[in-house]
DNA sequence: TAATTATACAACAAAGTGTTTATTAGTTTC
DNA sequence: GAAACTAATAAACACTTTGTTGTATAATTA
C-alpha cells in the first residue's frame, strides 16, 4: 500500500495477529459488548496499553479488520476478472467470493454471521453494491421495469443475506452450486428486460 | 398479553417513553458504542437507578424495544391477512408493513437504518424468513430449480435490505409502488417454476 | 555495535457499572 | 379523602473500564 514501506516489523505483525485471534475467539464466548480491551489484552498476552499503541478503541480495531477484509477481497476480484461469460451470466465473481469465505470459514463464520457485528457485513454489502451497480450500468440502458436503484438494492442485499445465512448454516452447499443458484435468482436474465405485470 | 394485567402505571409508561425517546436522540449523534445508562437517564432526565428498574442493560433495553416492534408489526399482519389475490402475487403484506414503517418514519428510520444496530434487523428478517417460508410451503411441492432454503434466505434479506437503503435514502418512493417493485422482483411467479438453465 | 522502535510495567484520574438503603412522590383502592 | 401500594429519587458503595503518562526492557534493523 504505502510506497515506501519498510516490511512491517515482525512484533507488530505478531501483535495484531494475536489481537485479532483474540477478538475472534472472544466473539464465540462472550456478546460483543461485554468484550473490553482488558479481555482481549489478557487474551492475547499483551499488555492493555499495547492494544492502544494500534488501536484507537475496539471499535476502531473493527474498522481496520474489516478494511482488511475488503481488501483482500478486492484483491481476488482484481485477479483475472473477466471471464468469456457475457456479463449477465458471469457468476465467476460469486465462486470467488464464497470460496475465499470458505477457505476462511472459521473466520468470516465469526465475523460475518455472528449476529450484532454489522461493520463487516455493511463493509461487504458496501463492496456488492458498487459491483452490481457496475454490472447494471455496463448492460446499457434496459427497459427493465423495476428502477434501477431497487434493483441494485435487491440484489446486493440478497446475496449478502444469502452468504450469510450459509455461513450461519455450515455452508450446506458448494461456493459453485450457491453461486449458480444466485445468479439464477438475479434479475440479470433477458427475461427481466420487457416490463412485466407492470398494473 | 398478561391476563390479570391491571393496566400499567402511568409513571411506567411516562419512564419507557422518555427512555426510549432519549436513546433515539442519542443514536442520531452518537455512535451506540458511545451511549451509555449514564446519558440516557440524563436525557431523559430521570434517575440513572430508575433505567435499571426497567432494564437489566442497554442491550436488554434494545432487545425490549425490539419485542414492541415485532408486536406491533405482527398485530398489523394479523388484521386483516388475506386478500383475495392468490398467494404469489399478494403484496398486501409487504404494503401493510411498508406503511406503517412509513408512518413512524422518525423512529424507524434510526432503529433499521442506522449502521451498527443489527439488533432491530435481525429480528425483521426472522418475521420475513418466516412470512416467506410459510408463503413457500403453502405452494406445496414447486418444481423450482433452487433449493427452498436458499430461496428464503434470498428473498426475506433482499427485501429487509431493499427496505433499509428505502429508509436510509429518505423513501423516494411510496409504499406502494416499492411493494410493487418488491413483488415483481420476488420469484415467486410460475415463470421459476419450470426448471430454467440447470447446467 | 549503535540507533531505533515495540512492548512491558506501574500508576493515575476520570468515567461507567451495578447494587443497596432510605426517602419522597405519585397512583390506586376502598 | 385516607390508607395502602408502587415508582422514582437520592446518596453512597465497591468495582471495572478507559485512556494516558513516564520509564524500563527487549527485539529489530541499519
Amino acid at each position: 500500500m504505502s510506497i515506501t514501506s519498510k516490511r512491517t516489523d515482525p512484533r507488530v505483525i505478531r501483535t495484531r495477529q494475536l489481537i485479532g485471534d483474540a477478538f475472534i475467539h472472544l466473539l464465540q464466548e462472550i456478546e460483543l459488548e461485554k468484550i473490553t480491551v482488558n479481555r482481549i489484552a489478557q487474551r492475547a498476552t499483551i499488555n492493555r496499553v499495547t492494544f492502544y499503541l494500534h488501536y484507537r478503541d475496539i471499535p476502531d480495531m473493527m474498522e481496520r479488520m474489516a478494511d482488511k477484509m475488503i481488501n483482500d477481497i478486492n484483491a481476488i476480484l482484481q485477479n483475472a476478472p473477466n471471464q468469456s461469460l457475457p456479463i449477465e451470466n458471469d457468476w465467476s465473481m460469486l465462486v470467488k467470493i464464497l470460496e475465499y469465505i470458505a477457505e476462511n470459514s472459521n473466520f468470516y463464520k465469526v465475523l460475518l454471521a455472528t449476529k450484532r457485528i454489522p461493520v463487516f457485513n455493511e463493509r461487504l454489502l458496501k463492496l456488492m453494491v458498487d459491483e452490481i451497480t457496475s454490472r447494471i450500468e455496463e448492460r446499457g440502458a434496459s427497459s427493465m421495469s423495476v428502477p434501477k436503484d431497487i434493483v441494485i438494492w435487491y440484489v446486493s442485499s440478497a446475496f449478502i443475506g444469502t452468504i450469510v445465512s450459509w455461513l450461519r448454516n455450515d455452508m450446506p452447499y458448494t461456493p459453485l452450486f450457491l453461486a449458480k443458484q444466485l445468479s439464477l435468482l438475479a434479475p440479470f436474465t433477458s427475461k427481466y428486460d420487457q416490463p412485466i405485470d407492470q398494473e
